[in-house]
DNA sequence: GGACAACCTGACCGGCCGGTCAACTTCGCT
DNA sequence: AGCGAAGTTGACCGGCCGGTCAGGTTGTCC
């Protein structure tokens, strides 16, 4: 989490939400060459106060992301206690996908392998999809050949199809996304020809 | 097409396949901040070399992109009188796949569609997409409320899939290209909840 | 209200990158 | 063989970007 080492000052948290904000903006809108200097503007400080609250671009990239995961994973427990397992995973992944539809930012993700808070928050964030599908495959709404891992590689699945279209519609990601559920799901399920991935 | 205004030298016709060569293998490791320096160097030539074939990096980008989309066009053609429309589907989605888990360039897509020749030679293959689904469709091997179109955005999912496990199995993308194959079968179909988007 | 630390500012730096060009080399043709 | 055109070279340029820092400002606590 967020080390409360000291506390900060109002005013430094104030500009750190209104940075995170702003390089959220800039990288959907630009992608990774959202530049650090575009980032401090649009968030109304000085180029040095980035740099002030995240070390390097890097770790700003990895400030976002992380919130990222957290943000899902609480979404994920939530859902923990769900009277129909399939449908509570199929609401996660539209949740998942709605937020993307809105804010694409999973070509940071790969840029983060490195960084400790990010692999934690992406552990626990596989953890409860893992879950979440353990249950839907329990219940019958999910096929048995697939993990969890399967689930959680095919879910920025959706919104990147979404990008092959001219204007899409906004929540065009729903038919991919149903049609991926569709194959998800025991009727007619065809024999996957090859072994699911480990994790990590 | 390559336009014969004017035959070009051997010399030269080494150059630019070198050239091509060189600048998907770098864009496949270093993705798209491949340098054109780095790229004359692989291909074994001085920078200025590179500008006199491709007037700018998106010029060289939009070669590439074009000549991939004629290969994939080719292939497709060739799967017309193929005696099963379903196994030819799939089979020009294997070979799509197969080549992107190779060379993984489909980021470089969306940067050149503003070029012409680009533009032509997408449409071509989304037109031979679009007879390969119609007529696996008519043989029952596809549901009925899925497009040429819908199969188009799905093309590179079951790479960028792979893409989010560390290591992954040369060929794990045959995994999910089953998984979506079967969502695109009509076997336990759940309708669509959005109509599909229109080409382009 | 004063004093100190935390914080912010913006000019500045080195490095890299896409792109240019005048001088030189090589191909291809007769 | 030799000549002109097509092709190649590599030093060079302007611009941008991530990152730094000395000095000014502001929140906070007694």
């Amino acid at each position: 989490m967020t080390s409360p080492h000291r506390p900060l000052r109002a005013d430094a948290t104030r500009n750190r939400a209104a940075l995170l904000a702003a390089a959220e903006a800039e990288f959907t809108e630009r992608g990774l060459d959202a530049s650090m200097a575009d980032i401090a503007r649009r968030a109304g400080v000085a180029k040095g106060t980035v740099f002030r609250h995240f070390a390097s671009k890097e770790e700003l990239i990895a400030a976002i992301v992380a919130g990222h995961f957290r943000a899902l994973s609480e979404y994920a427990r939530a859902l923990d206690d769900a009277s129909d397992p399939g449908g509570a995973l199929v609401e996660f992944l539209a949740e998942a996908a709605g937020g993307q539809a809105h804010h694409d930012l999973s070509f940071l993700q790969t840029l983060t392998e490195g960084d400790s808070s990010v692999a934690a928050a992406r552990d626990q964030l596989h953890a409860d999809v893992e879950r979440l599908v353990a249950r839907a495959r329990d219940a019958g709404a999910v096929r048995g050949d697939v993990t969890g891992t399967d689930v959680w590689v095919l879910i920025c699945a959706p919104v990147h199809a979404t990008g092959y279209v001219r204007d899409p519609a906004p929540d065009l990601w729903r038919r991919y996304l149903a049609i991926i559920v569709d194959g998800l799901r025991p009727a007619g399920a065809q024999p996957l020809p090859v072994p699911p991935p480990t994790w990590p």
